[in-house]
DNA sequence: CCGTAACCTGAATCGGGTCTCAGGTTGGGA
DNA sequence: TCCCAACCTGAGACCCGATTCAGGTTACGG
């Protein structure tokens, strides 16, 4: 289980790495126009039948400039890849700050990452398939949100909040059901239904989180009652 | 939450579909190559980087015969789609079959469904591609995985095995823990690890079933103790 | 207002893909 | 044996995309 190194990775999706020296502002300008045009194009039209003619198109820049800030198309792919990571685990951690309990947490946090894929659905089938595009950059994501899992569930079971399950296996089930339950009621919605999905249907999260709490509940009974009632009262 | 039409789709992937007439042994026996080299092909090489020519190439049949047969490279790979989801449901349904309680039937679906991905690791991977290629033919997918699901869950909910969570909720769950703890704890140990994977790991399984008896667990005492003792007597 | 480093450009090159088509081959029924 | 419907073929027409490169433009320090 010995975990990769991801540093040479993320050197290589860093923008900056290209040789050419960049300083002035006019050159920043051009590197974040390139990438705000990545990310739109690669969301509307996925990977392959993105080109690095539309994205130049898009940021309304020469087909030359773009090799003076990436190396490639899978360069850039991953570049926003990176990007996105950060971003989903911002909207996560920042729902997460201030709940009391884990199971608070918890909630909270599948909360902010439903936020995300709703507001940026695109976006998110992105990351999904970096799994094809570059699977090394789609292990680091998987593996920097399942670090985060893993610290706040030792904690938990530290307090007698959690079972003593293997906290990796726990975190690695708990974001394949965020991952399912997102692409299956957030992001198919859009196609054929009516109503916009602004957010995930709320019966259904509610569902998905007594699944949750109910499996990560400490297993005796005097926890488990404890943690029922605390389902109750926390209809914020 | 109607649910979509594929008829429609399963038509369009039917290799018969193509007007001309089939009906020697011969065309039946490319059409067969045709599919089993593009089954190899897309496994190896993922959907972009396969192309036509490579998989007439591997069935040993020229480039132009394979438009007598399948109308585009999309409407080979929705075919080869729809030909693993029925093996994967049968190596699934096969494992299931004499379980005595829907617990036991969920941990031998699941270990139908590692099998299955540990024996064809790319094979897997394709179904996940077409998420990016066919949304509808994964669609299909995995709402037909997920209709055994609810029906089962519907079942044992009616024996008190099963609490009455919302059984399409739970049934996504399922699936989403199935599909990443199969990807990382099978797919990914290919790459870079040592120990072969023709299965997963006895610990990892063990975890994450408890993870979901727990979750499916019935919430009061009484019903609790009602399905532990079911358990004991039926033994059909 | 000049020089130069940084920056920008898109036509051209190159490689590789899909799909067509005009014609060749096969095999089973009469 | 012969015929013809079914089957097979692959060179070529066509398209599209990544990447290069020779040369143009910009802007800032002096």
């Amino acid at each position: 289980m010995t975990e990769p190194d991801f540093t040479e990775l993320e050197r290589r999706a860093d923008p900056r790495s290209s040789d050419a020296p960049r300083r002035t502002k006019r050159g920043e300008a051009t590197q974040r126009r390139l990438l705000e045009a990545a990310e739109a194009v690669f969301a509307e039209l996925g990977y392959h039948e993105a080109s690095i003619v539309k994205i130049t198109e898009r940021a309304g820049i020469g087909l030359g400039t773009f090799y003076l800030y990436f190396d490639s198309k899978q360069t850039i792919f991953e570049a926003l890849v990176i990007d996105l990571n950060r971003r989903v685990r911002h909207s996560m951690a920042e729902k997460m700050h201030g709940a009391a309990t884990r199971l608070e947490a918890e909630r909270a946090g599948f909360a902010g990452f439903f936020e995300f894929t709703a507001a940026h659905p695109a976006l998110y089938r992105v990351v999904r398939e970096a799994e094809f595009v570059s699977p090394e950059v789609l292990q680091l994501h998987y593996t920097r949100i399942v670090e985060g899992y893993v610290e706040g569930l030792r904690r938990a079971q530290g307090l007698g909040e959690v079972s003593d399950i293997d906290p990796e296996v726990a975190a690695w089930a708990l974001m394949g059901i965020g991952e399912l339950i997102g692409a299956r009621y957030i992001l198919w919605e859009r196609d054929g239904q009516d109503r916009a999905p602004t957010s995930i249907d709320p019966h259904v999260f509610e569902q998905m989180m007594r699944f949750i709490e109910t499996a990560l509940a400490p297993s005796g009974d005097a926890a488990d009652r404890a943690a029922t009632e605390r389902t109750k009262e926390d209809q914020e």
